[in-house]
DNA sequence: AAATTACTTTTCAGTAGTTGAAACATTAAG
DNA sequence: CTTAATGTTTCAACTACTGAAAAGTAATTT
């Protein structure tokens, strides 16, 4: 019975309240410098030996055998001059989990609905799922109008403050109804609003739709058709999540 | 160096030729180990802690906590009934390097041009990329038929007796002319065909288009026609790479 | 061309991090 | 109830890992 949660971080702040070191469970320390290399290195793009060494605060000998390591297994590149970057390994098995992984049977039922919720709304949708402390976008229909919300897919926000946050965190709902939906403005960037729903899986919360637009437009009339047409779609996300999947050829 | 290495590896094959371990650099066996365990469980989907320890050759108590760094970390999830997968960390961080990673250009720019080589061949169109003796396809758009070729993204193959392998092997021509067109049945499975173009980057191949469809349906004419096609659309690729990028907002 | 600066790579001895056998806990099966 | 299978914790033993320092490399300045 786990108590309460993983606490994974890798953005956000350091470890919660109920971090517990289980004391005397040892195993970490290069394990977990190279991790956090290979997330530095993803997070920045690209990196010399110099500034990945710097950010995770190793010194540069160190920080050298850990991503030789990782390119060694083509979890990085190394190109000519020096500059680490996320490898074939990584994006291989990441393709693979998206179509076999534990998210693969959400992001296929999502991945139509988000397309209609565009038509419905005209701006951008995406579906978000939970990490840690952390809500990350992991797929998404953009609008067709020439301002709109991108390029937010792979991003993480954090729960608390947000509405995808409070989406993620609410608890299910008895019924097969429209579930509740939130509506925030600047939360994580000032003049964009979300309008989010939660996912239900068989037990929790398993996921959200967000519909992320300008402020100025996602207001009054629009803003109520929208938050309407979230809280229908992610209803149907659901259910056809309750729905015994057929077998796919 | 370990002589015969983790080699128990699971898709890809162990290391490259030019691989010699710098003797007495050390660093490696828990982050090594950390990192099988992770793409054992990518691999199989799904595990639980005894099949996950007896494929790495590990303890379960080691095992074990390695399983739980990757867990606290969202690398891995573990539901109720102890099955570990791969978790929202893994998957965000691979999504990000989609758009932002070295890859994003190749994928962009290929992108398109899958979906028109789909139009001009009726068959599948996929995108590969080298992973040491590995090919790897990180992009694809299916064809329309009802029969066709489908869920290849992630998957590796080997660059050795592949039609994949032989053209992003090849060297890259010199001249900005059509580029040399490969064409295989049977090689990974039977009563496929592939028929495969290299994708220059401004030195060397930095990746394949590949169109595979049934043997049957890709020959004669349609196999002709779909050589060309091929051809065509990677030259095209590569000139589209090889334009500064525009600016995008 | 010598000196300077910035970065990468190798070395190596000491120890703190990691290991795994074994004991224990918890289910599931017979 | 007994047996078996899997998950979890402990802890003494040991070696895999660390990082300061030195050496190598490359680009820039004087």
């Amino acid at each position: 019975m786990p108590p309460s949660s993983p606490s994974s971080s890798v953005l956000s702040s350091s470890l919660p309240a109920d971090q517990q070191r289980t004391s005397t469970l040892h195993s970490a320390r290069s394990a977990e410098r190279v991790l956090s290399l290979l997330e530095t290195v993803a997070n920045a793009g690209a990196m010399n030996l110099a500034t990945a060494a710097a950010h995770v605060e190793l010194p540069t000998s160190t920080a050298l055998r850990h991503l030789r390591l990782l390119t060694n297994r083509g979890y990085l590149l190394k190109d000519e001059q020096g500059q680490y970057s996320l490898g074939p390994a990584f994006v291989r098995i990441a393709l693979a989990s998206q179509q076999r992984g534990p998210y693969a049977r959400l992001t296929n039922a999502a991945q139509p609905r988000l397309e209609r919720l565009v038509e419905l709304t005209e701006e951008s949708a995406y579906l978000a799922i939970r990490d840690g402390d952390d809500a990350v976008y992991i797929a998404t229909t953009e609008s067709h109008r020439a301002i709109r919300h991108v390029g937010w897919v792979g991003r993480a926000v954090p729960l608390e403050g947000t509405a995808v946050g409070e989406a993620l965190l609410s608890a299910p709902q008895p019924n097969r109804s429209t579930p509740q939906v939130w509506v925030n403005t600047g939360a994580i960037e000032p003049d964009v609003t979300a309008v989010v729903a939660p996912v239900y899986g068989s037990q929790r919360v398993v996921g959200a739709l967000s519909v992320l637009g300008p402020a100025a437009r996602l207001s009054g009339k629009r803003l109520q058709s929208a938050t309407r047409a979230v809280g229908d779609v992610a209803l149907e996300v659901s259910l056809a999540l309750a729905e015994p999947e057929v077998p796919q050829l």
